[in-house]
DNA sequence: GTGGTCTAGACCACA
DNA sequence: GTGGTCTAGACCACG
């Protein structure tokens, strides 16, 4: 579980987690099923408070992302719940800002989506480096 | 200037205002050289704190979307920059995440990547539907 | 806003804060648009840590009864959502177990139904006493 | 003897034990006298701590609803004590939550009861469909 | 040992 | 002054 943690950053140290672990669950470092560290182990390993850790864990347990198992502490969620239109919403709500933004510098739609496939592809291709 | 504000919503309301500013620079809306609302007149239309507005431009004026010139007030700028490294590099910080949630549930990247499309068309184009 | 925390009780506090806002909305002591106390004065007016308080907030406003709101502070909303198919699933899985007990000891369905008009009356009716 | 355990579940396992149990006596599925598995047979068969099956055992004990001889085993009490004051304020106390909420989301009187009613008649009526 | 809850005290972004 | 975030340290229920 190598997980970079800035915390000059400004963005929340819970947020960074979510993140890196979305990240590395969509790159298939983590499958479906994997075990996540206890939220004591995983504060001590990144050496920040266990409540942050938590923070970050409830978040993604209420997004259907892991589950929080009585014995076998925190997995990955086996069975992660599909885009649905409430995401679609979510999704639309941060996209548009972005989108006004790169449009406002000149980017033209085509290199927008360019953009994202190739951000798409690098963080899920080549996924077999593992 | 139509401006919605939601005073419910998580996003604070600068940063409200500057998307709905920017969006309307994309669409077309709002042009090179025209002119916004002092801070004052802003805020009591929005009926919000003047330092809000306040804050909002000068975000935006440091991003070189708009000028504020001591008498002229406000204008948009009429030679807002291109996109740059920096700001390549603050769209991908941003689209990672999105990106990797997305693919965790399942999106593929023609889907991503189509859904970004509709939205840009959308918020570009027909700029007359809203 | 008379609130009686139980701190001695097996009923996690915020729980205990959650359960008597909702009564007091079901009773029509508190209306849709009325707020409520902010997060410190609550906390300090109670005699219980801030983020207790904060969390019985977060609570409510992801189960949609109140709103966070900028300006105003915490306010009951408005426009609270009603009865969905995940909140009656919610409903069964907590009603269940208390009806299985219940038909253990002997209880008839008229008497559970009963005792349950009884609760509902004397929550919501003569609610014109304020 | 079909009990499913949920291990992700927020309830305790425990009580889920002593729910379905419970649940099967409604339904008459478990008559009083009828025997229940040793603590360790039942931990083994459904593959939980011993101390979990204990503790819904003493629980369940402590309530009236099973008599554990040190021999004989463990038993349905042939005679369960019927509803007193005591049970009352305890069924009061998790029922207002409920109806407190359900009528903050629009839920009336009746269609509290009624959805009581049905729960209870599909609790105990026609047990052979589970 | 695990997560859940609570407390206390601190800093910051927002308005 | 408000909520949002983070830290630190503590106790308890659960398994």
């Amino acid at each position: 579980m190598l997980i970079n943690i800035d915390l000059q950053a400004n963005e929340p140290i819970y947020e960074q987690l979510k993140n890196q672990i979305m990240i590395r669950i969509a790159r298939k470092e983590l499958k479906p099923g994997d075990g996540l560290p206890s939220v004591r182990r995983f504060a001590a390993d990144l050496g920040i408070n266990l409540h942050t850790v938590n923070k970050a864990y409830q978040q993604l347990k209420q997004e259907g992302l892991i589950l929080i198992h009585r014995q076998k502490g925190v997995v990955i969620n086996p069975e992660i719940p599909s885009v649905d239109g409430e995401y679609e919403e979510k999704l639309t709500r941060s996209l548009r800002p972005l989108i006004a933004e790169s449009a406002c510098r000149g980017m033209s739609e085509a290199e927008f989506t360019s953009f994202c496939r190739q951000l798409f592809e690098q963080l899920t291709g080549e996924g077999d480096e593992n």
